[in-house]
DNA sequence: TTTCATGTAACTTAAATAGTTACGAGTCTT
DNA sequence: AAGACTCGTAACTATTTAAGTTACATGAAA
C-alpha cells in the first residue's frame, strides 16, 4: 500500500524497483517479487530499460483494496482449516462450523475492502500533507 | 477447538496432555503450552497428579469463540501496521486509513465470534455423530 | 513412598519469509 | 552499434518464527 500511494503521487513518471525499495527499506528484488502479482492483475505496469520502472496501470479510483489483496494472494483471515486427524468426527464438526464462520467473515471483509480505493488512501495522504503544511506555517 | 470439543464430550473426567496431544497428533508439552492461556482465562482447569489432567472450567454454553480466541492471544486479522519509515507522510496516511478498517473489522469479527459458543460446536458434533450412526444402520 | 501429571525452562529442529547475488532479456540514449 | 539502465527470475543464504523435544521440579493421589 505504501508503495502504491507513492505511485499515485508520482503518476507522471515511472518509479524504479530501487526507488520503491528505498521507501520501504528493503531490496529491489523483493519489491519486484512482491508486486509481480499487481502487474499480472493490471493494477500496475512495468517497463524495462532506460526510464523504465513501475506505474499505476489505471485510475486509482478504480483500484480497490479488495482487488489489491486478491492480486497479492493475501488471505483475509489468519487461519485455514486443514484436517489433522482425517476421520475424527469431532474435528470434522469443528472444521465445518468454523468454515461457515470463515466464509461469511471473508465475504464481509472483502465487501468492506472493495469500498476503499487507492484514491481514497491518496486523498487521505493529501489531506494530511496539507494539514502539516498549515501547521508548519502557523508555527 | 478440536481439543475443547473433546473436553465437552468427556466432561465427567479429566483428559491428560498426552491424550489431548494424541487427538491432534502433537506433543504433550506443546498442548500444555498452547492451552495455558485457556487455563489463565478460566476456560479450562488443570490438575496434577494421579487422575489429573484437563477439564472445562465452566459450562460450554458460556464459552464463546471470541473469548477462546482472546485467551489464546490470537489475532483476528493477519496483518498489523507498524511503521517502517517513521516520518514518511505517505506511510502515516496508509497506516491511519488501514487502521480504521482494521479496528472495525476486528470489532465485527469479534462480534460474530462472540455469538458462537463451545456448546454450539459440540451440538454440531452430536448432530453429525447421530447422522452417521443412522446412515451406518441404513447401510 | 511410589506413581502419575502438570509447569516451565532450555534446547533442537523445521518451516516460512526475507534478503542477496547473478545474469538474461528488453529498451532507451548517444 | 554500443553502452547504460531496468525488469524478470532462478538459485542461494540468512533470518525469524513456530513446533517439537528433553529434562526436571512441583504437586497430588494411591
Amino acid at each position: 500500500m505504501h508503495i502504491l500511494v507513492h505511485m499515485v503521487e508520482t503518476r507522471e513518471h515511472a518509479l524504479t524497483s530501487e526507488q520503491l525499495a528505498t521507501f520501504i527499506h528493503t531490496n529491489p528484488v523483493v519489491v519486484r517479487r512482491t508486486i509481480a502479482g499487481l502487474r499480472d492483475a493490471g493494477i500496475v505496469t512495468s517497463s524495462r530499460g532506460h526510464g523504465g520502472g513501475w506505474q499505476l496501470g489505471r485510475a486509482p479510483e478504480s483500484i480497490s483494496l479488495a482487488e489489491i489483496s486478491a492480486a497479492l494472494g493475501e488471505t483475509l483471515l489468519p487461519f485455514s482449516s486443514e484436517p489433522e486427524s482425517p476421520g475424527c468426527l469431532v474435528e470434522q464438526a469443528v472444521i465445518a462450523a468454523l468454515d461457515d464462520f470463515r466464509v461469511e467473515a471473508e465475504r464481509l471483509l472483502a465487501e468492506k475492502l472493495s469500498h476503499i480505493t487507492l484514491a481514497d488512501l491518496a486523498a487521505d495522504f493529501r489531506r494530511r500533507y496539507e494539514l502539516i503544511g498549515v501547521t508548519s506555517h502557523a508555527v
